[in-house]
DNA sequence: GCCAACGTTGGC
DNA sequence: GCCAACGTTGGC
């Protein structure tokens, strides 16, 4: 039974039409260092599970398109990289810390929904990413919110 | 730019 | 094991 999630992404750093225009509309998610998306990442996410994109820090913050997993987790070679900014000098190829997933875009919502849009559906009111001071990058979806989601960004 | 909320670190 | 200090996130 596929799962469903949330990642947020500045779309002044990576946005969703970046992703539609990567190989194979394809990117690997790398550079969580938080290690409750950590956990996520690598023991939850499987290949096929969908993945709301959303625009955080953004004007407005917003709900922008869905996309699948497409390849389960493997270690995130910056860790490793000294000239990285996501480098972890605490980090080992033997025991490495911090994981990535492939994500797969999906399909562009018709238009944004935005933060403030999610805030007002009731449907959604237990909804992580809507959690007084919730910052995790990596959330877990329910499958109600994701419909709720999904039919307002693709139907308006 | 501000600031609330949170996670992590490190001294003790 | 506690908790203060610090850094980061992210909405406004």
């Amino acid at each position: 039974m596929a799962k469903y999630w949330l990642v947020k992404s500045e779309p002044s750093v990576f946005s969703i039409d970046d992703l539609a225009r990567a190989k194979d509309r394809t990117t690997f998610w790398d550079g969580v260092r938080n290690f409750q998306a950590r956990n996520l990442l690598r023991d939850e996410m499987s290949v096929g599970d969908g993945v709301l994109f959303y625009h955080s820090s953004a004007d407005p913050p917003a709900a922008v398109g869905t996309a699948k997993v497409a390849a389960a987790a493997r270690p995130d070679p910056s860790q490793f990289d000294a000239k990285s900014d996501h480098y972890d000098r605490d980090s080992s190829k033997e025991a490495p810390r911090w994981f990535g997933v492939d994500i797969q875009l999906d399909r562009k919502f018709a238009r944004p929904v935005t933060l403030a849009e999610l805030r007002a559906m009731p449907a959604l009111a237990d909804m992580v990413l809507l959690r007084r001071g919730s910052r995790l990058s990596v959330q877990p979806v329910s499958a109600a919110e994701w419909r709720a989601i999904c039919k307002l960004g693709f139907e308006g």
